[in-house]
DNA sequence: TTGTAGGTGGGTAAAAGTGGGGGAAAGTGG
DNA sequence: CCACTTTCCCCCACTTTTACCCACCTACAA
């Protein structure tokens, strides 16, 4: 289960290092590899990555193939999060190349955030996260927005 | 359960001890570790940080990560309290170093308080408790503004 | 006073993160 | 099919962070 954030550095290549707590919940499961697995895609909503362990990503798309195939909001998410979705593998160092057309989606250069989310991690750009939080900081919960179930959610 | 306050010093590395009645209930029931296991988040309403035992916080993320990703107030509760939760591990001494971020975000420099919360330990700033704890006395409950449920409750 | 336990400060070795050179592999064009 | 270019992967070296350890101080009780 990824919880956390973490502040990283994309280098010059397009790399990042998967911090060390994150990794083994990356274990590849597959036979034909030994290096951990991950499936990186974009947010419909927002303009960050999301990466899941391989194992956890082809549930996601199982789930998502059998949206119908006639809705065209079922389309969009297909063809987005399935579309983009690219396969990496962390290499010895711990590291993955991020691809291009992905980095520019959420405007990544040189500081980045990882932001764990459960089965997912979400990657953002340092400043972009930063308004992000701000605008969720300042927007006290508006109770009557918010759905039943965390009305009765008792931290 | 945690009741009571506590002042304590936060050293020059960031680090707080957790006073010995406190750290008990932090035991770790993981085969893994034998150090009490803790995680530690912010609080989405208040400057104050949230610290919760890692058997505690893992029902919490559950419950928090059934909530429809779709929906914007459940996302930001989401990216909020996991995206800032962090595993911590009391050392041999009992202290734990606080995430520099976190320690940003609740104001903390030297002085500050533990607020045993039922489930959970608050952290704040001195000062910022001092003086949320002065508004909280001057201003007598005004009993029409009241939710139901307290108008029922016999303490 | 002395012993013990809780709290505090800080040194240090190990681990994690970062940057970059160079060779292999894959892709491209003639 | 070969030569050339580009991408990417592996490796090494350096820097920064952190976990672990030890020593001391202080308060309280024997």
């Amino acid at each position: 289960m990824f919880r956390g954030a973490a502040t990283i550095n994309i280098d010059a290549k397009g790399r990042i290092a998967m911090p060390v707590r994150f990794r083994d919940l990356f274990v590849g499961e597959t036979e034909s590899s030994i290096n951990p697995q991950l499936v990186i895609t974009i947010d419909t909503e927002e303009p960050c990555l999301l990466i899941y362990p391989l194992i956890e990503w082809d549930l996601i798309q199982k789930k998502l193939e059998q949206l119908p195939s006639f809705n065209p909001a079922a389309r969009r998410i297909q063809r987005l999060l399935i579309g983009h979705a690219t396969d990496l593998e962390l290499d010895a160092s711990g590291r993955v190349l991020l691809p291009a057309l992905l980095r520019e989606y959420a405007q990544l250069d040189k500081k980045a955030i990882l932001l764990g989310q459960g089965k997912k991690i979400e990657l953002w750009s340092e400043p972009l996260w930063n308004a992000r939080r701000e605008t969720y900081l300042q927007a006290n919960s508006n109770t009557e927005e918010l759905p039943e179930l965390l009305h009765q959610l008792s931290l």
